[in-house]
RNA sequence: GCCGGGGUGGCGGAACUGGUAGACGCGCCGGACUCAAAAUCCGGUUCUGGAAACAGAGUGCGGGUUCGAUUCCCGCCCCCGGCACCA
């Protein structure tokens, strides 16, 4: 009588084992075979949730794979501990950020070790430590010294009551989110990095990272937006107003130009005419949310300017129009309404003139200017007209053409426009790494000096939500200047939480080393072979990181450009959401597993009802974890419920990683049920004796089959582990072949054998995901070693060899027959047995054969006559 | 609007290179065990007809290529994610 399967008493002492070993600590040096498996660290916001829990158990899963296959891998684990609600905690209970921050971590690091993760603590690292971020500060001198990080005005949203500065989220539709107080727009220096500079390098290696997906590089290119073009001037009395255009070829279908009501031609205009104010004033005032935008009609007013047109010295006038963006390239356009659909729409709109200058090759191209059409805008296949010594040239050949003639003027340039902004990184709050800068009435800002790094934050300060404590701490202001020796103050900015993880994964190797950055054993390590994470950092995170390593490269600290060889994004965790409704229409929310649910005979839903009250409730969709619909469910409860390997297993199971994956009860109780019949039936086997060496020769047809489901199990599994990362249907494929195992009818010690070799081996294919369960089976089964340490099961080729084969056999390609034969049975034998199957005879009757198309070992599909 | 990803049983999902659609799991139905229930075990489960053998239909919709299409091509509808007056 075996004991039943008991997470709860057998997972402590296999981690207990597992930590005392210390097994997960990755080599410093570990040769040309390393694997670096890394996750996305989290914010320690107090609670392991779903989401967390699926995108370690993915990191695991590909950890223990690649371990067990004997390679060296690194997977650490840190903190991105810096950041706003650690602020937002002390404020509202008077705790120092510090402390939050640190109990925080020390709960979730305990949660996250009994989910029983291959991680090498050894390594751990939190941004908030200054034997972390003091290498920020020493970057940021490097990249001041070399022009990388420089200073200039950037604006912010100010609370006039708080006297604070918000981060954007902080501001909801244009209020503080603590005061409600309107907010402002300031102009204060901050420093930036030149981002902007690796724009062309960061969008081009984008083609070389085969092994991101499509969708992330797509959001980067977008990002980084591209926009090859001139830079064209319209010289005025006085003055010239210079525009952006991809489209220089149709320079001479330009009839007016626009500028953006904030672009200095504009308010020019307002200060002398009280109906331009007030045009612009109404700009300003309109909704800024997206929605808005997207519906906003186009309006515009005419300043009474008007300008040169560069080649034919025609008069153009300029009028201000909401369409146009300050904030990109010159913030002004020269209007080509012919060829832009939204000039076409302004054109139409206030009767400016429309002049033609493209024509397709094509002959049925009438241009209309009452009715848009897309080719309107064509590159290629199309000609210039209207457009005087330029007329006949195609898009490239009147590009080069106008261009020449621009430059030759003097009146343009070529030049690349990027949608890329240069990285502002100073934020005017407490919870963040210091800016290592030291302000002097007589030196001006002066860098602190490398041997006075780092530049401690002080931790027993608490925000009070009115701006930085550490503006207000004398001991952290007072220095004196490293220059000239004078009292002086410090810096109170500290650096955006991106910076600190645009190269965490770069420290994890050389964690230890207090006397440089990084060390050889970064090199050994970098780059990440796999990196795993939301998609919610497919843009920021991921473009800051590439560029911070592009900039320790260009310093010679590491030899890698690129730090992510392997992107995974998993997908969202999904629930349930059940509601009621009061009279007034507002719903009160309650938590899936509150609810019972009943089904009809076809297993839909029937009705639910809250198990507190046996009451109905509603049923609100399948969303996404969040606490407004109270659909959140916690890994630590579960945890506690089930043990960690079921919930490892559901949550690997449910479905393929980047996709969403929708919590389910029941689903759980699936998996739970699967490990329960896995441990009896590994059991029930080791009961019946220990068989000797395995003899393959001789074995009867089902043992010989039996081996063949195996081998082939260990085939699949490694491949949906290795190459595809399809988890759900490598644990099917381990499902499969245990319900196999366990109605193989062992007769005699041949048999035996087989059945060992088949527990033995799904043992360790499942040990990936459920690692506890695997481990005590493993050592039931007579090892001592470590599954880790135990090797991964080998594919013997020659036990996949099948004696016989089911052919399918079609006819008019519909399957009407299947018949056995032997692999590599010749094409007519196949035919001539085919024809002979009693279902397929009769659909062929007396028809006439036209055609037999076979397929060897798989399928005959017989055309006949209809 | 643009970019990316999807749409397959009652549900989550599988089918990897054009070759048996629905693996595996959930749910549901039936049975065994039990005084009974839970747990467990066994069987069934795409839909329609049929006792069954089997037949017909079937992978969002419409068309095409092919001996054969969930898979490739063309057009459309819907859903999810991202970006957006980007000149």
């Amino acid at each position: 009588m075996t004991e039943p399967y008991n997470p709860a008493a057998i997972e402590p002492p296999i981690r207990e084992r597992w930590e005392t070993s210390n097994c997960f600590r990755a080599p410093d040096e570990p040769g040309a075979d390393a694997f670096y498996c890394l996750s996305m660290f989290p914010y320690p916001s107090g609670h392991l949730h779903m989401g967390h829990m699926r995108n370690y158990t993915i990191s695991d899963v590909i950890t223990r794979f690649h371990r067990m296959n004997g390679r060296p891998v690194l997977q650490p684990m840190g903190w991105d501990a810096f950041g706003l609600p650690a602020e937002n905690a002390a404020i509202a209970r008077g705790v120092p950020p510090a402390k939050w921050t640190r109990d925080n971590i020390a709960h979730m690091r305990t949660q996250l070790k009994e989910l029983g993760f291959a991680i090498d603590w050894d390594r751990e690292l939190a941004t908030c430590n200054p034997d972390y971020y003091r290498w920020n500060q020493w970057l940021f001198l490097k990249m001041l010294e070399r022009g990388i990080a420089y200073k200039k005005t950037g604006t912010v949203n100010w609370d006039p009551v708080d006297q604070t500065v918000l981060a954007n989220e902080q501001v909801i539709d244009g209020k503080g989110w603590r005061t409600g107080a309107v907010v402002e727009k300031r102009e204060i220096p901050m420093y930036y990095l030149r981002i902007t500079d690796y724009a062309e390098d960061l969008l081009a290696a984008l083609d070389d990272l085969d092994g991101w997906p499509e969708r992330v590089r797509a959001m980067q290119a977008n990002w980084i937006g591209k926009s090859v073009g001139m830079e064209v001037v319209f010289p005025y009395d006085g003055g010239e107003l210079k525009v952006f255009t991809t489209r220089p070829d149709t320079l001479m279908g330009a009839t007016w130009m626009a500028v953006a009501p904030e672009h200095p031609l504009a308010r020019a205009a307002a200060e002398r005419d009280q109906e331009v104010a007030g045009f612009i004033r109404s700009c300003s005032t309109g909704g800024v949310s997206e929605a808005e935008l997207a519906v906003q009609e186009k309006r515009g007013i005419a300043t009474g300017f008007s300008v040169e047109h560069p080649l034919t010295g025609r008069e153009l006038p300029v009028w201000i129009a909401n369409y146009v963006l300050m904030g990109y390239g010159e913030g002004a356009i020269m209007a080509v309404p012919a060829h832009d659909e939204r000039d076409f729409e302004f054109a139409n709109k206030y009767g400016l003139p429309i002049t033609q200058v493209i024509q397709p090759e094509a002959d049925g191209h009438e241009y209309d200017s009452a009715q848009w059409h897309d080719w309107y805008t064509a590159k290629e296949n199309v000609r210039l007209v209207n457009s005087g010594a330029y007329d006949g040239l195609d898009f490239r050949a009147g590009f080069d053409a106008i261009a020449e003639a621009l430059e030759l003027k003097g009146l343009g340039r070529r030049r690349t426009q990027f949608r890329l902004r240069d990285w502002g990184i100073s934020r005017q709050r407490y919870w963040g790494c210091p800016i290592p800068i030291i302000h002097c009435d007589d030196c001006g800002d002066v860098p602190v000096p490398e041997k006075d790094l780092p530049v401690e934050l002080p931790e027993d300060l608490v925000p009070d939500g009115s701006g930085s404590p550490l503006a207000r701490s004398e001991a952290f202001l007072a220095c004196e200047c490293p220059k000239c020796g004078k009292p002086a103050r410090r810096e109170t900015d500290t650096m955006d939480t991106f910076v600190d993880s645009s190269w965490y994964f770069m420290r994890y190797p050389s964690v230890d080393n207090d006397s440089a950055m990084v060390d050889a054993r970064t090199d050994a390590w970098m780059p990440v072979d796999q990196y795993i994470g939301g998609i919610e950092h497919a843009i920021l995170h991921l473009l800051y990181a590439r560029f911070w390593t592009r900039v320790m490269n260009e310093l010679d600290l590491v030899k890698v450009r690129e730090p992510f060889s392997n992107l995974l994004t998993q997908g969202m965790v999904l629930a349930e959401t059940w509601y009621r409704e009061d009279e007034k229409g507002r719903k009160t929310w309650f938590n899936p597993s509150d609810v019972d649910v009943e089904r009809d005979a076809k297993g839909r839903i029937a009705s639910a009802r809250l198990a507190a009250d046996g009451q109905p409730v509603h049923f609100g969709g399948i969303e996404k974890m969040a606490k407004s619909k109270n659909n959140g469910v916690d890994p630590a409860a579960l945890v506690a419920q089930y043990g960690a390997d079921t919930v490892r297993l559901f949550s690997m199971f449910a479905a393929p990683p980047e996709q969403s994956l929708e919590w389910s009860e029941a689903g759980v109780e699936g998996a739970w049920r699967f490990l329960k019949r896995l441990w009896q039936q590994v059991h029930d086997h080791i009961a019946a004796g220990t068989p000797g060496a395995l003899a393959t020769d001789g074995l009867s047809d089902q043992a010989l089959e039996m081996r063949r489901r195996i081998h082939e199990t260990i085939s699949k599994v490694g491949d949906d582990f290795g190459r595809r990362y399809t988890f759900n249907t490598a644990i099917a494929a381990v499902m499969e072949c245990s319900n196999h195992l366990s109605r193989f009818e062992v007769e005699g010690e041949a048999e035996l054998a087989v059945a060992r070799e088949g527990w033995t081996s799904l043992v360790r294919l499942i040990a990936p995901v459920t690692p506890h369960i695997s481990q005590a089976l493993w050592a039931a089964l007579g090892h001592d070693d470590d599954i880790l340490d135990a090797g991964w099961p080998e594919v013997d080729e020659s036990a996949l060899v099948q004696q016989k084969l089911t052919v399918v056999v079609q006819v008019n390609g519909k399957v009407r027959g299947r018949i056995e034969a032997a692999p590599g049975t010749a094409r007519d034998a196949l035919q001539q047995q085919a024809l002979a199957e009693e279902n397929v005879s009769r659909f062929v009757a007396d028809k006439e054969i036209r055609k037999i198309i076979v397929i060897p070992d798989k399928l005959v599909n017989i055309v006949v006559a209809a």
